[in-house]
RNA sequence: GGGGGUGUAGCUCAGGGGUAGAGCUCCUGCCUUUUAAGCAGGCUGUCGAAGGUUCAAAUCCUUCCACCCUCACCA
């Protein structure tokens, strides 16, 4: 088919003379002649708008009483299958509700209209008019009196059968993938209703949604490395927040005894199967309230996200069945190592702690003072084991620099975390709102980004000032979003919860397919085809 | 960053020093209730990239790139 006299220009990639040589290309060409015939014929096959009187769903629910009616339906949506035999053919049409078999017989189209139907490839976005009815196999299907295209597909759809498996181009293409994989598709609905429950949830609790900056002059709120960036008029470094801690706890000081963000957040750090440099978190700040009277709420609300999305309490996950019904088991840090090891780290100094750690095989570069050592030693022998929904209280006070020193227990902090299925699912206080002890700490963490912990919070005046002029007592919560999605929808890894996940460049061994389509174009317009 | 794995047609995948393979897609023909429609015929490849070994490399070696798993650190 294709004249081979000519040789390729065997010049260097990313020479735009360079000729493709690839088999897309001729698919690709085949439907883009499609479009040139037909658009000379005075056929648009890109359309503004198309009428539809139903979605597919709707017709199969009223499928009987219409079929009997002869009721006349427009439908639109991609054709994902095609069955032709000759003068009649079948086709499976999919829109964003469901999918329905259509038959277009050229009796009921007309040969100018069965011929059209012919140039349709899969992939192609069509509407069409007609009546319902039920084939002999027994399925429910559209007998199309008129039809359109309404979009041309120029690239081939993947595999009809196997579907698209590559993970990769799952998440570089996620429009393929979403268009071939419907449970894909389920699943980022499911993330949609999921912090609508949430969102619902907080509503209905008088918690007020705000928004806070994104831009930070300096970051807080998390232990972290941020993005910087530079403003030129300003002529300033900003950073892209990695939590709105610092703000939401301003809003409290201004007046606002609750309040909550959908936040994404930033952090400068590796990309695996549970980070992604941006994600969601939901933070929330409530006034009078200390952290046991959130980890309550915590606990009502996972429950009633839970029961919205599965209709029950108990869900699956990996090889476990996740119980959310409250209440979930409490323990404090130091109780839960000395649960599992039989050590009790109460009370120790700095050199104790790292004395009884090493016993139990925990060393480390970073253990530079008693919190990280005791954290470091619960994230080795406890945090693997919590497989159902706990809660794990009072953290040491060193890596707790924004929450209030514990009311009885020295050396700790008013803090839990929640852990589900190994994972942190929730970090809450009862916030630090002592303008003076907010200072040393910051002072402290100073201390501790100079002695290498590159994570360590910087000082923040304009926050310490907001204390000043008096945050009432307020208990805080902040928990990933994206995560709790994972375990709602049983996935194992972050990127399968994120539309868009962030991918490395892809640098070398593929021609990009805008290229190709415009040296179609390109050689239509010079005659230099075939 | 360490360890293990993968990369072959638009998609899903075989092959494994000597002519590049299959199914689906696509193209041509037949077929007016099929359904992964069927039947007959046909087109299609920088075998991830760059080097090396060899008479000969998709295959063996080296380096690099991307992706997956895993370990260490962070949500």
């Amino acid at each position: 088919m294709t004249d081979k006299a000519s040789q390729p220009d065997h010049s260097k990639p990313g020479d735009a003379t360079e000729q493709i040589q690839i088999p897309l290309k001729e698919l690709i060409k085949t439907r883009r002649d499609k479009v040139t015939k037909l658009t000379s014929a005075g056929i648009n096959l890109y359309p503004y708008r198309y009428e539809r009187t139903h979605v597919i769903t709707e017709l199969l629910e009223n499928f009987d009483t219409m079929a009997n009616d002869e009721t006349v339906v427009r439908l639109a949506g991609r054709v994902m299958l095609r069955r032709k035999m000759g003068k009649a053919s079948f086709a499976d049409v999919r829109d964003g509700s469901e999918r329905l078999q259509i038959y277009v017989k050229l009796n009921n189209v007309g040969q100018e209209g069965y011929d059209l139907f012919d140039t349709i490839d899969l992939g192609d976005i069509i509407g069409c008019e007609g009546t319902l009815f039920v084939t002999r196999t027994g399925e429910r299907t559209l007998k199309v009196t008129s039809f359109e295209i309404l979009t041309k597909a120029l690239h081939p759809l993947p595999d009809k059968h196997a579907g698209l498996v590559d993970i990769e181009t799952r998440y570089r293409r996620r429009y393929a993938d979403l268009i071939v994989n419907p449970e894909v598709r389920e699943d980022f609905i499911k993330r949609t209703k999921i912090i609508r429950t949430i969102r619902d949830f907080l509503n209905n609790n008088d918690f007020l949604e705000v928004e806070t900056p994104i831009l930070q002059p300096l970051y807080g709120g998390g232990m972290a490395l941020p993005f910087k960036t530079h403003h030129h008029r300003l002529d300033r470094e900003l950073y892209l927040r990695i939590a709105d801690e610092l703000y939401l706890k301003r809003l409290l000081v201004g007046g606002f005894e609750k309040v909550w963000e959908f936040c994404k957040d930033f952090r400068n750090e590796g990309i695996d199967r549970l980070h992604n440099p941006e994600f969601s978190m939901i933070e929330l700040y409530w006034a009078y309230a200390d952290y046991r009277d959130m980890a309550a709420m915590f606990e009502q609300m996972l429950r009633q996200v839970v029961f919205e999305l599965h209709g029950t309490y108990r869900i699956p996950y990996h090889d476990h069945e996740i119980d959310f019904e409250p209440p979930f088991k409490w323990i404090s840090m130091i109780d839960s190592i000395r649960e599992e090891t039989g050590v009790d780290f109460s009370g120790m100094s700095f050199e104790q702690a790292t004395a009884a750690a090493k016993k139990l095989g925990v060393t480390g570069d970073g253990l530079i003072n008693r919190g990280k050592v005791i954290e470091a030693v619960w994230e080795a022998k406890v945090e693997p084991t919590l497989i159902q929904p706990t809660f794990i209280a009072d953290f040491p006070f060193e890596i707790s620099p924004l929450a209030k020193k514990h009311r009885e227990k020295e050396g700790l902090t008013e803090r839990f975390e929640l852990f589900i299925a190994g994972l942190e699912m929730g970090n809450a206080f009862s916030e630090l709102n002592d303008p003076v002890d907010q200072l040393q700490r910051f002072l402290q963490q100073g201390k501790a980004l100079e002695a290498g912990d590159d994570e360590a919070q910087p000082l923040d005046d304009d926050f310490i000032t907001a204390l000043m002029y008096g945050m009432p007592p307020t208990a805080g919560l902040g928990f990933g979003v994206d995560r709790l999605i994972m375990i709602l929808t049983n996935k194992h890894n972050i990127r399968d919860v994120l539309l868009f996940p962030q991918m490395k460049e892809m640098k070398e061994g593929s021609v990009p397919v805008s290229k190709i389509l415009a040296q179609i174009v390109d050689e239509e317009s010079t005659g230099d085809t075939e």
